[in-house]
RNA sequence: GCGAAAGUGGCGGAACCGGUAGACGCGCGGGUCUUAGAAGCCCGUACCGAAAGGUGUGGGGGUUCGAGUCCCCCCUUUCGCACCA
């Protein structure tokens, strides 16, 4: 063993070793229980950045101690390889989005093989691998064939800075996901999986994942599907056949609806303004709105916009002739297009109908039973209270109401009960090149006909121009486009849309138990063994798409049989970032920290600098901090040790340069003390069976701390993942053992004893410590004299008994208020305790001329006087 | 507006079931070693106070022998959704 600790030796000799040896490398073993411990596959951008270090570290850590726990581990990685970023830089240098991607991933490799974390390499996949993506082409047909997707023209969100057509998902918020731009809208036939048809199931699922998912993301989830339920009723267009329905979740405040409005896309506009007066006016005034959409940036609430159409609708409970409205506000995507007005009772309408002067009827009483005028309404009332003014439903309860009312219009034919959701089918094909090829070929005879399996995978073609604009690129490529019909024979046209690479990422984590595979996507059996995933640790821009689609291909696999349960995601953790200051100067924009002067000003221009809010890193803001830098400085395990201890894992973490060089301090301070014993430890070893009775004080000590922190750990992990405790605890114990090694020093000698201590708190030590920093454990287990990988090795198991304390401290209150403190063994009992406590001087000093009224004694740990 | 989370020393953070607030680290101060420095090792470090003692977990109330922790009201911050009828 080297006197000094060299990380950028060992772990460069332990990566090595781990590869030759293939440590990682697992198989199914149904006679031992699996783990599957999962972090996000990496989008393939072409640098690892500090955040993929704090993911793999949480996972890494985890997946350590689950092996030393005796687990078979599956921990594998994988590349996000599609998509629009490597095609914008592929047209940008030139070259093409396979030769960027295949290098991005080259590099990305290395870099994070640097950190040395525990994977099965040999699972190792590409999404772009045709090997990959022929099983997105074939879980396309197969859902082809059940009907599970279809073809519609739609307009399509459409980023003009990357030229790209965009999921709702992707433009919300009205601007494109990835740089921020506005977003337009574009008419094309694309292709939608009927997500929808599983939303009940998908909300549903969230209920057995309370508790293990975090609550904003099940929370968001729920948010997302937006179940409503309601009603839909039916209004006769006035002096037509026709009629307008609507949807509402508060059909008991119907007697109040002053108006019908109709979402300008409506699709009986055009008849109800036929012939009127309005005709003109309204159709413009849509045209307008439609066009307000599209180009707006739907970021703030916009003000409410309308107009009368000239028609009216009959409300169906009292026969009131309604008018017929447009209006901005007025969603066509969300339940019929069409809502029935209800100022009294919700604020949007009340908003609308002060603007237009439209009158309306009061329907609630207020909490207290007041009856407000309409004219006197600051606000609409959308309490459920008692219903007034509706007829032979007045009086009611709003719930009862509801339910009655609903009832009444399903009895007389116009209307009823329905369930809304904002969940919307999602759009999955995309107009660009670096995608999964859509495997559906377009016949002028038999129409759209699935690419026949022993045809698959439909290859991307080589070499295409990218730089078109308008269309995909692959529109372009007349040798890929023109076909035969594989039904017919003659000639026909290739599907040239490619896949949302979420179609990519959500199965990849199935794949990774069999990813050689070429005969099906998986073997059901090896599925069966290692998913559900046990832990999935990564992002929270995650939360909603990735997560949403991800459990529901997994329902969509349940459905083929693929697959025996609905959720595919036990636990799931997501990281938080890590961040740091950022300064901008007024007059040289963003600095990096060396620019800035002690003081706060620019070193330019003297300027005093902004000091941006701790955020997240980016190379713009020149705030980042280069995992690869930082591992050139102190190594990986200093680093991984670092982003753990900065917080607990899915909190936000803080940059700090000093912090990191700390981390890097406790390494060396663990192996200066290992590196004082190691010669003692291994020496004695070959005698064994040192002593550990009748030790003395230090020695018992040192055993103690070492079974409490083992328990401590070992509880942390089990229960709370909160891996900055364990790293203090680990920090104790090494604190610990320098106590320990200063009393063997004090002592004058090297008892046997001392070594048969110092052995069993290093074993316990370098075991522990090998989940956050696994190069110097491994290095220093071997130090100590173990031929085998610490992958192999047992965590250690802690003795209660050993743990226990001997001499406890008792807090003594009087009132509450701490006055006083006890030194006794732990062993005391209540009144031994009690009487202690009222002995003490503190104590009778605080209570002299006051009554003890009564004493509670928490054993072993504090005795209240109450006095009064 | 709706939903979620969070507010604790100079800083990052501990305190898991209501029971000694501030573990561990950073920073800072002191000591030791050294020709000197760095590193290491040791000690100290919530605030006020010379001390006794007092005050302290965003603010205000409450429950309790006892509240960072539970309840009510308010403030602030972050994140997500946002005209979803």
């Amino acid at each position: 063993m080297k006197e000094k600790y060299f990380p950028q030796e060992i772990e460069q000799k332990w990566q090595r070793r781990w590869a030759d040896e293939k440590t990682f490398e697992v198989k199914e073993d149904p006679g031992r229980p699996e783990f599957y411990c999962l972090e996000m596959l990496a989008y393939t951008s072409g640098r690892a950045h500090i955040g993929h270090v704090s993911n793999y570290s949480i996972g890494d850590a985890l997946a350590w101690y689950k092996r030393m726990r005796g687990f078979n581990v599956l921990h594998p990685f994988g590349w996000d390889a599609f998509g629009q970023p490597a095609e914008t830089a592929a047209i940008k240098d030139g070259t093409d989005p396979e030769a960027f991607t295949r290098s991005a991933i080259a590099t990305m490799k290395s870099q994070l093989q640097r950190m040395g974390i525990s994977y099965d390499w040999s699972r190792e996949i590409a999404t772009c691998d045709p090997e990959y993506y022929k099983w997105n082409q074939w879980f396309f047909i197969r859902m082809f064939e059940r009907g599970m997707l279809y073809r519609k023209l739609s307009p399509v969100n459409w980023c003009p800075k990357e030229d790209i057509s965009l999921s709702n998902e992707q433009a919300s918020g009205g601007v494109c996901w990835r740089c921020g731009t506005p977003v337009i809208q574009k008419e094309l036939m694309q292709w939608f999986a009927r997500i929808t048809d599983y939303a009940d199931q998908l909300l549903e699922g969230l209920d057995q994942l309370e508790g293990k998912w975090p609550d904003r993301v099940i929370a968001m989830q729920r948010n997302w599907i937006g179940k409503s339920r309601g009603a839909h009723v039916r209004f006769e267009i006035a002096d037509t056949i026709d009629s307008v329905t609507v949807f509402t979740t508060r059909i008991d405040t119907i007697f109040g609806t002053n108006a019908i409005i109709l979402a300008p896309e409506h699709p009986l506009l055009a008849k109800i303004v036929e012939g009127k007066v309005q005709h003109d006016e309204v159709l413009a005034f849509a045209d307008e709105l439609k066009r307000e959409k599209r180009g707006g940036v739907q970021t703030e609430e916009q003000e409410k916009k309308g107009m009368f159409t000239g028609g009216y609708a009959i409300n169906p409970f009292n026969r009131e002739r309604l008018p017929i409205w447009i209006a901005n506000f007025v969603l066509m995507e969300y339940g019929t297009g069409a809502i029935m007005a209800v100022p009294s009772g919700d604020e949007r309408d009340f908003e609308f109908s002060r603007k237009y002067a439209i009158p309306f009827r009061q329907i609630k009483l207020t909490a207290d039973g007041r009856e407000i005028p309409p004219d006197e309404m600051q606000e609409a009332d959308e309490s459920w209270t008692i219903t007034v003014n509706s007829g032979q439903w007045s009086g009611l309860a709003s719930e009862e109401a509801n339910r009655l009312m609903t009832e009444y219009a399903e009895a007389n034919g116009f209307g009823q009960g329905a369930i809304t959701y904002k969940l919307r089918d999602w759009g999955i094909s995309r107009q660009r090149y670096w995608g999964t090829p859509v495997p559906m070929i377009h016949c002028p005879t038999d129409g759209i006909v699935p690419v026949p399996d022993d045809q698959l995978p439909v290859v991307l073609p080589k070499g295409v121009n990218l730089a078109v604009s308008g269309g995909s690129p692959l529109d372009h490529v007349p040798e890929y486009v023109n076909t035969t019909c594989p039904k017919c024979g003659g000639p026909a046209l290739r599907d040239t849309d490619t896949m949302d690479t979420f179609v990519d990422s959500n199965w990849y984590y199935h794949r990774y138990c069999d990813p050689h595979n070429d005969a099906q996507p998986f073997d059901a059996a090896k599925v069966a063994y290692w998913l559900p995933v046990d832990q999935y640790i990564g992002g929270i821009e995650h939360a909603v798409m990735h997560l949403i689609y991800t459990r529901y291909w997994n329902r969509v696999m349940r459905d083929f049989g693929l697959v025996q349960f609905d959720e595919p995601v036990t636990r799931l953790l997501t990281q938080g970032m890590i961040v740091k200051e950022s300064y901008r100067c007024p007059e040289h924009e963003w600095l990096f920290p060396e620019e800035v002067t002690a003081d706060k000003t620019c070193k330019f221009c003297g300027r005093p600098v902004q000091i941006g809010r701790l955020e997240k890193m980016s190379k713009s803001k020149k705030n980042a901090v280069d995992p690869i830098e930082m591992i050139n400085i102190h190594g990986a395990d200093a680093l991984r040790l670092f982003v753990l201890f900065a917080g607990p894992p899915e909190k936000d973490k803080e940059w700090s340069d000093s912090g990191f060089d700390g981390a890097a301090r406790y390494l060396q301070r663990v192996w200066r003390i290992a590196y004082k014993w190691q010669s003692r430890i291994v020496g004695a070893s070959s005698d064994g069976g040192e002593p550990l009775s009748d030790l003395k004080d230090y020695q018992r000590q040192l055993r103690r701390r070492v079974h409490q922190i083992v328990r401590a750990i070992t509880e942390n992990f089990e229960e709370r993942l909160h891996l900055n405790t364990c790293i203090s605890s680990l920090m104790e114990l090494t604190n610990e053992i320098y106590a320990f090694d200063q009393a063997v020093e004090k002592s004058g000698e090297v008892t046997a004893a001392d070594v048969a201590v110092a052995r069993e708190a290093f074993e316990a030590l370098i075991r522990m410590l090998a989940p956050f920093a696994p190069h110097i454990s491994e290095e220093l287990r071997e130090s100590f004299g173990h031929q085998e990988s610490l992958a192999f090795a047992r965590w250690p198991e802690f003795d209660a008994e050993l743990a226990r304390e001997e001499q406890i401290e008792v807090a003594v209150q009087v009132n509450g208020k701490l006055r006083s403190r006890l030194f006794t063994s732990a062993e005391a009992s209540d009144d031994e305790l009690r009487q202690a406590a009222l002995a003490d001087e503190k104590v009778t000093a605080a209570t002299a001329g006051k009554d003890v009224v009564k004493v509670i004694v928490i054993p072993r740990k504090l005795v209240n006087v109450v006095v009064k």
